[in-house]
DNA sequence: TCAAAAATAAGTATTAATACTTATTTTTTA
DNA sequence: TAAAAAATAAGTATTAATACTTATTTTTGA
């Protein structure tokens, strides 16, 4: 279970993010807060993995909260949320330690993609945003590329988040086109109790009781095209 | 069955949209021309239901094709195919008569749903277009705004198309979300046997043989979210 | 190289979906 | 207001999916 902090001042905003990860079994809405110190506080308190933070906040800017959190726990891990994409807020997110900058126009989709890639370790930048960072590396040494990947790198890694095997990636894509069991066995030259298995264990890992409901998760992680 | 006839003077081209419509029973290409006078004789014999005709061909263009399509026959749509969204090309093909104007980078899904709105007696524009389409009607007499809708506005023509009653858009709503018919007959104070009869009937309409061929077929109409 | 992980496959039950048909009651609409 | 269309619901069968467990054989990585 990934437990998550977020830090906005606006309840709505705050609401709405609490709304779409509910329906995501491996996240946990630990704490919100709707301010800096209150945000320092809590990460103290709760220990989360990750605490989501909006950048513009009265009294303390969420770039401060940021540099504090990390300063104080750097195993909490931290994302960023914008209404824009300038180079200042950006590049300042990063040198205060954020692993994460998502615009807030994004929709669910990249949203989820966007956690699920951090809790991982991994890095996301959402698509405009990373045009700005590849620019500004351009121009400075090299030496930190790697250590800042764009989220086009990133798309398999959600197939780690559920920790899928080879096979069970497989039979997903196929599960997910309309395909029987009886059908992929037969694709796959193995017996359908086999893929009945397959099947099985990644419907457990994804947390979903029908094909369905596999499709709209694999969907939403953006696992399948 | 809706009776097409392709033409454009590139095999692959017509190889492609043919593979494309075969997997729809509600399509049939009955017929293809290379070029302009070929494809006016195809009309004539064959009288199909849609025409979809390439812009740029050598000897005739598509435009000229429309044009003299239209005049023999009114009752054929067209949908032109174009590699570019100049307003020029665009103008001339409303002008010449044509009820469509896709580019040839759309994708399937936009493909086939020019397809059924245009089957519908409906217009469509993908789009880049309709913002042409737009930008050049604010200048003139607006009496033929209605005439010329643009995609927004067609959004729920594919449900027609399939001629779904408005239980089983319902239904089809609720079956893609992962609900199963006991889930649906709660949800809607009915019995489970007349969403079972719903659904079987839906799913006769749509040509699927299993919710998740109903769900990407549904999904390829642009008719759930 | 050897232990851990992944892929394979069978067993046993239960539940849900699919594939129809028939038939009554409501709504529309011409 | 009568006829057509839609919504309702039941019947009967068959097939597929879901929910496990156990167990063997391959692969693979440290």
């Amino acid at each position: 279970m990934i437990k998550i902090v977020l830090v906005d001042d606006h309840f709505m905003v705050r609401d709405g993010i609490r709304a779409i990860l509910e329906d995501e079994e491996q996240y946990s809405v630990v704490g919100e807060a709707s301010n800096g110190p209150e945000a320092i506080e809590l990460v103290q308190s709760l220990s989360p993995d990750i605490v989501i933070c909006d950048i513009r906040m009265p009294q303390m800017s969420g770039i401060e909260v940021v540099q504090k959190i990390t300063a104080l726990d750097n195993s909490v891990r931290t994302i960023m949320l914008s209404m824009h994409d300038s180079d200042e807020y950006i590049l300042q997110s990063i040198n205060a330690g954020a692993e994460g900058y998502l615009l807030k126009d994004a929709g669910k989709e990249e949203f989820l993609k966007a956690i699920s890639v951090v809790s991982k370790g991994d890095k996301y930048f959402s698509g405009d945003v990373s045009s700005i960072l590849v620019r500004s590396i351009k121009g400075s040494d090299s030496s930190n590329i790697s250590a800042i990947d764009t989220n086009v790198a990133k798309k398999q890694s959600s197939k780690d988040l559920f920790e899928l095997t080879k096979r069970e990636a497989q039979i997903l894509r196929l599960a997910v086109s309309g395909m029987t069991n009886k059908d992929i066995a037969q694709e796959l030259n193995i017996s359908k109790r086999t893929t009945e298995v397959h099947r099985f264990n990644l419907m457990k890992k994804m947390g979903v009781k029908n094909v369905l409901e596999l499709n709209n998760k694999a969907r939403e992680y953006g696992m399948i095209p």
